[in-house]
DNA sequence: CGGTACAGTGAACGCCGTTCACAGTCAACC
DNA sequence: GGTTGACTGTGAACGGCGTTCACTGTACCG
C-alpha cells in the first residue's frame, strides 16, 4: 500500500493505476436507490407541475437512461403512488385536543390543502388512486377522531370524513396554476370578465347579471375557508340533532337543540 | 385522370351509371364537420373514458387520417373544451320554483352528477378548465338562482355556488371507475378491508377501529345525498345569519358563514 | 373554363412508457 | 483466491402519442 505511487512508475507491465479514481470516490457510486428516485420525482413535480414528470425527465435528472428506473420502480404507477405516500407525510396530523372538534377538524383541513397545494397535481392523483397507505390512514384517523368526538353516529362519521376530505382534495385539485384560476387572477381579465358578466342578456342571467362580480372570486384562501365553515357548520348542526342526521330530508327544524357535548379529552 | 371514375367526359351514353351513387348520397358525404368530430369523441369517452379520447383512435372510427382533424379543431385541447360544452349541454337547468330554494339546489347538483357521472372523466376536465362558456354560464345561473332568493349576501351568494359546484365535480371526479371505488364495491375486498381496519394497531388508529368498516361506504348515492345535505343545512344557517346580517348592516363579527379564519401554520 | 379555397392524405418529427439482451461490479461461497 | 451469481445500469429498440406540412383531389365561383 506504501508503494502506491511510484510502484506504479516502474512497473512496466502493469495497469496504469493513475486512471483509477479515489478509491473513497470510485466507491461512492450515486447508487440509486429507490428513495432517490422518489424524492427527485417529488422536486420535479414541485417544480414544473405532475404532467413534467416523465420516466425520461426524471432519468435524466438522475443521470441514468430510462430504462434504468425500472430496477427501482415497476412502472410509472407505482411511482406516483410512491410520490403520494410521501407527500402525505409532509402533513402534521398533531391537533390541540383542548380545541373544540369543529377547529380540529378545520386546521387538519387547512393543513392537507396547504400540503396538496405545495405540490401541484398531486391532488388530482389522489383522487382516483387508493387512500390505503400508511399515511393515508393517519389522515383518516386524525380527520375521524374529533368527529367521532363531536358525537356523530357511527356512519355519520364516516360520512363526514368522506364529505371533508372530498372537500379539501377537490378544492386543491383546482389549483392555482389552472388556466381557470390564472385567468380569474390577473386584474385586467378579471375586469373583461366582469364586464362581459354585466353584458350578458339580463333576461337569461338574471342573477349571474345581478351579482356581476362576486361569483368568481380569486381568493382562493378565502373561498376555501368560508366552504369549510359553512360544511363543518352542517355538520354541527347534524351533530346537535343527534342519532337523526343524515336521512334529514330537507327538515327545516329550529335548532333550539340542547349545547354540543364540547366534552374533549 | 380524366378517366376517372364519373367524369362522365365524351362517352355520355355508355357510362355505366349504376357505378355512380345517388346523387342525394354522393354529395351526402360524411363531411367530417366539426359537429361530427366532437359528437364521436363524446361517444369515444362514454364508451371508454377519457383517456380512450385519442386523435389517432378519434380519426380511424372516423375513417379519416389523423391530421384531418386538426381542419376542424386546433388541437387536442380544444377539442376536449368543445367536449365538455357538449355534456354541459345535457343537463336540465329547469326547475320547479315552487319548491324550496334548498330543494332546487339539491335537484341541480344531483342532475348536474348524474350527467357528468355519465360521462366517465369529464368531471376531471372540467375542474381544469375554464367555466365560461355558454351552458356554464346556464349552470351558474341555474344554481345562482335559489341561493340568491335564500336570502343570502352576495358575496357568499358567490361563495355557495362554488361550494356547491365544486362539492358536486369533486364527487363526480372520483367515479365509479377508479380504482379506489372499484374495489370497495367489490363485496370480498370490502370484506379484507374491513378485516384490515380491524387489525390495525389500536393504539394509533383508535377511531380508524372503532369504526371499522362505517369509513368507506360503497353507497356512492348516499354518500353524495349525505354530503349534499349537509352542505345546505350549512348554507341554511347562514342564510339565516345573512338575512339578519343584511337587516341591521352593522359589522357582523359572529355571524355563522364566513369568518376569516386563521390559519394554523 | 380556369382559378382557387379547402378538406383530407401520407409521411415525418419528437415526445412518451416500457422491454430486453447485454455488460460491468460487487459479494458470497467453494 | 478464483468462480459464480445476483443485481444495477446501458443502449437500442418498439409501439403509440400529438402535431406539422407539403401534397392532392375536388367542389364551387366568377
Amino acid at each position: 500500500m506504501a508503494q502506491r505511487r511510484p510502484a506504479a512508475a516502474e512497473d512496466a507491465g502493469s495497469r496504469p493505476l493513475w486512471f483509477i479514481p479515489p478509491a473513497g470516490e470510485r466507491h461512492r457510486r450515486p447508487a440509486l436507490t429507490r428513495e432517490h428516485v422518489v424524492a427527485e420525482a417529488l422536486t420535479v413535480i414541485g417544480a414544473d407541475g405532475v404532467d413534467a414528470l416523465t420516466m425520461r425527465a426524471l432519468a435524466t435528472r438522475l443521470g441514468v437512461v430510462p430504462g434504468a428506473l425500472y430496477r427501482h420502480v415497476r412502472n410509472k404507477e407505482q411511482l406516483r403512488d410512491l410520490v403520494l405516500d410521501g407527500v402525505l407525510a409532509e402533513v402534521d396530523y398533531e391537533v390541540d385536543h383542548r380545541l373544540a372538534w369543529t377547529e380540529r377538524v378545520k386546521v387538519l383541513a387547512h393543513r392537507l390543502r396547504t400540503v396538496l397545494e405545495n405540490h401541484p397535481g398531486i391532488a388530482g392523483l389522489l383522487k382516483t388512486r387508493d387512500p390505503l397507505g400508511p399515511h393515508s390512514l393517519a389522515l383518516a384517523e386524525a380527520f375521524l377522531a374529533p368527529l367521532h368526538a363531536a358525537g356523530l353516529p357511527e356512519r355519520e362519521t364516516g360520512l363526514a370524513f368522506s364529505l371533508v376530505y372530498d372537500y379539501t382534495l377537490g378544492f386543491a385539485l383546482s389549483s392555482p396554476n389552472s388556466v381557470n384560476e390564472q385567468r380569474v387572477q390577473d386584474t385586467e381579465t378579471r375586469n373583461k370578465l366582469h364586464a362581459f358578466l354585466r353584458s350578458l342578456p339580463a333576461d337569461r342571467f338574471p342573477t349571474l347579471v345581478a351579482l356581476g362580480g362576486h361569483v368568481w372570486l380569486n381568493n382562493r384562501d378565502e373561498r376555501f375557508a368560508a366552504g369549510l365553515d359553512t360544511l363543518v357548520a352542517g355538520l354541527e348542526t347534524a351533530a346537535r340533532a343527534g342519532t337523526v342526521a343524515a336521512g334529514n330530508r330537507s327538515a327545516d327544524q329550529n335548532r333550539a337543540a340542547p349545547p354540543p357535548t364540547h366534552h374533549t379529552r
